[in-house]
DNA sequence: ATCAATGTACTAAGTATTTGATACAAAGAT
DNA sequence: ATCTTTGTATCAAATACTTAGTACATTGAT
């Protein structure tokens, strides 16, 4: 399975932080859906064709975030959200998928570059922390 | 003035693009309005105890990314909407605000992590662009 | 009890980035 | 014309990051 990860080497974007964002993202989309099993970190290297270490660190970070949990020999799963433990089949992300399209339309409508709106979202996030 | 611009200089953001992503965020709000002046790269750098140099490279890419321009002796100027150049007051990006605020709402309720949203943003906008 | 499969920890090396200083270029003021 | 103020370019050094490999720990199966 391993569904649609890909790695561009080129990129100023670092491997792991890659690998850590698009799972991320398909967690967060319900692509993959709590309970779900992530490849081995030594099958999506090879998969990748880097280095074991590489995807380890990834998964690491993803587990200190809450989104997966390793379990030594059983591999790596997804973690439902903390909330709503029972809800199994339901995309838990599909009005956070809406709202960021709306933003992506609503932006571009007003002629703010792809850079500025995550400029913009990480001010206000950081703003919403302290205020 | 230079307006509420600060670096943590103990952030794995490198100084420089914490200015550029401030000062970004400044425009796309409307705080710093069209033809606003910006403090000169020595002063900034001055005024944050870093170098010159460091200032100047924000800028180089504020400018590149047709942001801001630059007047030799006249220092640094922001540049209006280029679709817009006869607008001066009306702030452009309270739309955007509103729909960035609304996108941070509903994720968190969703609970979704700070960290994801801007996941997910990033994914969207770059599956947005080949499809 | 042993084995195999999985994630983890550690480390050394290479690579890339970032910074800050200096010197330069441009442009307006005097 | 000269000077001052501003941004620009260049470059070397330091710093930090990333990677890949190796060895280890854990856990379930046999």
């Amino acid at each position: 399975m391993s569904p649609r990860i890909s790695v561009d080497l080129s990129s100023a974007v670092p491997p792991y932080e890659q690998i850590r964002g698009q799972i991320s993202s398909l967690i967060a989309i319900g692509v993959l859906a709590a309970g779900s099993r992530l490849p081995t970190v030594r099958s999506l290297a090879a998969d990748l064709g880097i280095a074991a270490g590489t995807v380890a660190r990834a998964y690491k970070e993803l587990e200190q975030a809450g989104l997966i949990e390793s379990r030594r020999r059983n591999g790596t799963i997804v973690v439902g959200h903390p909330a709503e433990p029972g809800s199994t089949a339901a995309a838990p992300g599909a009005e956070v998928i809406a709202a960021v399209d709306g933003l992506i339309r609503t932006a571009r409508a007003a002629g703010v570059s792809d850079e500025t709106i995550i400029d913009l979202l990480r001010g206000r996030l950081a703003s919403k922390l302290e205020g």
